[in-house]
RNA sequence: GGUGUCAUAGCUCAGUUGGUAGAGCAAAGGACUGAAAAUCCUUGUGUCCCCGGUUCGAUUCCUGGUGACACCA
């Protein structure tokens, strides 16, 4: 049986150095699971694999897309079925990590067949929400799709405009998008979580944003200002710096933001962790025994 | 040593004309289906520095103490 392992957890757990050991343990590349390590020329603020960690296991979706190139889950989910419909070709085993939430779940379960927004309705209805202002946007979508309506967080501008895009774009109601129906994979998925005691992982990312900036993230930032406002860019790290650049904060004030961000970020991340039932434990101290279990998996 | 000011949430402080208290930040909890490292929601019991006094009742007023700061010696 084909099998697709996870590898999951909040951020600066330590899930890259391990995953390249488990990839090399199955023999199998790693399919990185990270939204922002997908693009090209971030490899700082986002703590890609190095050069060194790259050349002992292939890594797939590391750089491979421009800071400007339109992206989402749904495409990430169309992307790594077709990528593993070919690798599963040649392995039994693949190992999939990172620590994007929704992009995981995009893989695991799917994600509802919505049409891609035309950027011409997009921009227009941006427009519509600095002019006329959030209230009549939702009166809209009160008439166009009172289903959602009853259900969205109103004060939620994003999922009102994402919403009101859809049913602009397709003529039909968001609501008769949305099935919440899981869709059946061709291979076993195993999850796997890393996690630590809270203060010690948030002392990993106290540490590993010190790190960051002494590497260099406010020359990749800077190198990154004249795309500053592309969602890539609206980044954990990345939105500090440029606070930086623009003469705002200072830097050790900067810095101690992001150490914060980045904590509630973990917290995010461990928040929507939770919830799944399928995640099967470990401290990434606790290597071997995940080896162990994986290799009675297979 | 003298005089004055201050002592309230993890931090910075507000406030209670005497009826046991609330902002910002920090922190914690949660939601999440095509922008997700995004976006959004919820949460404040704390010896009101300590011992006494006045009072039905003191964190608030008074005596004393302790500590911090300022000024004078």
């Amino acid at each position: 049986m084909k099998t697709l392992l996870v590898l999951l957890g909040p951020t600066a757990v330590g899930k890259t150095e391990l995953a390249i050991e488990l990839a090399r343990h199955i023999g199998s590349p790693v399919i990185n699971a990270d939204s922002r390590q997908i693009y090209r020329g971030l490899p700082i603020g986002t703590a890609a694999p190095t050069p060194e960690q790259l050349s002992r296991a292939y890594h797939y979706f590391i750089g491979t897309l421009d800071i400007t190139d339109y992206y989402s889950a749904a495409r990430y989910e169309a992307d790594v079925l077709q990528l593993t419909d070919e690798l599963f070709k040649t392995h039994d085993t693949l190992l999939l990590s990172g620590g994007s939430m929704l992009y995981i779940d995009a893989v695991c379960n799917g994600i509802d067949d919505i049409p891609t927004i035309t950027p011409e309705i997009r921009s227009h209805l941006h427009q519509r929400l600095e002019t006329e202002g959030p209230d009549t946007l939702k009166a809209e979508l009160k008439l166009l799709d009172p289903d959602y309506y009853a259900h969205v967080d109103l004060k939620n501008t994003k999922r009102i405009l994402h919403a009101l895009e859809v049913c602009y774009q397709t003529g039909q109601p968001f609501s008769s998008f949305r099935t919440d129906t899981h869709k059946e994979r061709p291979f076993r998925i195993v999850k796997f979580g890393l996690r630590r005691e809270r203060a010690d992982l948030f002392d990993r990312i106290n540490q590993r944003v010190k790190q960051m900036v002494a590497d260099g993230l406010l020359e990749e930032a800077c190198a990154m200002l004249p795309h500053r406002h592309e969602n890539a860019l609206n980044t954990v790290g990345y939105k500090e710096m440029f606070e930086v650049l623009d003469g705002h904060w200072t830097l050790p004030f900067a810095i101690e933001r992001m150490k914060k961000n980045t904590r509630v970020y973990a917290k995010k991340q461990m928040t929507w962790f939770a919830k799944d039932p399928d995640i099967q434990w470990y401290h990434p101290s606790q290597a071997d025994a995940l080896f162990q279990t994986v290799d009675a998996l297979l």
